[in-house]
Formats: structure tokens, sequence, C-alpha cells
DNA sequence: CAGCAGGGTTGGACACAGTCCAACCCTGCT
DNA sequence: AGCAGGGTTGGACTGTGTCCAACCCTGCTG
């Protein structure tokens, strides 16, 4: 994703320290940040950067399709931006830790048309849950 | 899921008025209630039951399994009496409609071991996305 | 080089969903 | 009738996210 920056010039972003410091805090760890995981990180390198900023610059990068949104619990989304691997979700339900994985097969092939009800799908989300090893042991 | 209260009857719940309106609200309408939109429905039917019984008594009726939580949005949770029999969601991108789907296959087998992480893999949920035939036509 | 336009940034106020809590009430039991 | 204990209430509170008006910064124009 070093390109992503690139990729953002070229879109006629204008590229200001801000953005630079979010793109570079999603770049740095894989991981599936909240909002504010990723402000406290921005900060670090940015100190006088505000949240709403952050939160502007997150949802230009979602509908860039840079990076995705995720929201397996009901608390703060998080990003993920590993947007250009289609992917799914494996989260630990006490722990709520993520990991991305590769299941076989479409779903999409597993709607027949009687059970689409006219709608034009596109997309498909698939979360599995249950324990991560760590708190399977505890 | 008229045996719905004889159920909870048998476990012990204490049958209150309050209890057993929620419990009416969500057999009613076999659709995707928001916490709030149950409340308002309660009202109708029981003035003076507050915000916090309905939070509690769907927080119950969760853990109780006769009710799932689905959250397809970035925004409330959704309540789907619809917990005794297995089955997805295609949710418009748009209006956020919510219909239940029962697409074929199960995503379980289609996650390899070297895809779990050494997770107890218990559950998934599949969410379909796309236009619904309202929202294609506008 | 000054002026300008327009997008980007800021922080504080606000909105929404949900949780918490202490006081109160109600029911069944003794 | 008195009591214990669970259920209910509303109001305060929290966490996450959005909005907005003022400000700033950059590149362009004359």
């Amino acid at each position: 994703m070093s390109d992503l920056l690139d990729r953002l010039r070229g879109r006629g972003w204008r590229l200001t320290s801000q953005r630079r410091v979010v793109a570079e805090v999603l770049d740095g760890e894989h991981v599936h940040l909240t909002a504010d995981e990723v402000h406290a990180r921005a900060v670090a390198k940015l100190p006088e950067i505000s949240r709403a900023t952050v939160y502007n610059t997150l949802g230009e990068l979602v509908s860039l399709g840079e990076v995705l949104e995720v929201s397996t619990d009901h608390r703060a989304k998080r990003y993920d931006p590993n947007a250009h691997h289609p992917h799914h979700h494996l989260v630990c339900s006490r722990c709520g830790a993520i990991r991305d994985v590769h299941p076989t097969g479409d779903p999409l092939t597993d709607l027949p048309d009687t059970e689409r009800f006219g709608f034009a799908v596109s997309d498909v989300e698939v979360t599995y849950r249950g324990l991560c090893p760590e708190c399977a042991a505890a």
C-alpha cells in the first residue's frame, strides 16, 4: 500500500500533512484500528491533528475504496487497510480480536434467485465468530 | 412463537405486563425493529413502559436465545424474532431494508483449518448487500 | 507581490444509541 | 401484615460519531 499516496495524488487528492499521517498510520500496522486508535497514533506523529480531520480522512479513504469499514461488534467501527484483497473476518466472541480470513467458495453463488427478492445483490460480508485460543484457554 | 411465553414461563421468567408487551410486539410483525421502535410500539399498548425496561427485556430475550440481535448498518441494533430458523440477511445498501434469506450451502465448511488460527469457530453471519427493487427504480 | 478563491483543518457543540443507578413498586411467601 | 427480592422507572451518563462556523493554507490571477 505504499502506492496509496501515489494513487491518491493521481486522483487530485490534496496531500496535506494530516492526511499523510492518517495514511501512514493505516499503512503501518495491518490491524483493524478504531477511529480513536487511528487518532491516537496520528497524534503521536502530528500532535495537533484533530479528531474531526481523522474522521473526515477515514471517510474519504473509505469512499475512495482504499480502506474498508468493518463493524463486527456493536461498538466502534474499525478500519481495514486491506481493501484490495477480498477477504472476510473471524472475530473472537469474547475479546473482539479480528483476523482476516479467506474462505473457499463464493457465498454469492449460494443465494438462489428466488431468495434475492429482486435485489441487485452486489456484495457479501461473512463474519465467523468463535473463541480465540487465548480466550478459550482462560 | 406464541409458545414463547410458555417457554419463558417454563424457565421461571417472571411474566410481568411489561415483558409480555415486549414479547407481543416482537411476535406481532415479523420485521426487524430497533429497540426504539419496539419501545414506541410497546408504549402504544402500555403507555408507562420505560426505555430501560425495553432494553433490559430485549437483552434478556437475546441471552435466552429467543431473539437475535442484528446490526447490519452502523446505526441501531435490530431485533429479529426469527431465532429458531437459521437464516442470513439481505440488506439494501441505500434504504437499509432487511430481508431474511436462506442461502444454500454452509459457509462454516468453507473455512479450512489453516484459516481458523486456533479459534473455536461456532457461528457465521452472512450479510448480502445490494439495491432493493424500490431503490433501484428510483 | 497582493488579493482572492476554495478546499482543508480545527475544536466545540451536538446527536444518537445504549448503559447505569438509586429509588420505588409489586408480587409471592411467611 | 410484613418482608424479601426481583422488576421497573426516569434521569444522568458514556461512547461514538457528526456538524458547523471560524480559521488557515495553498496555488492562482492580475
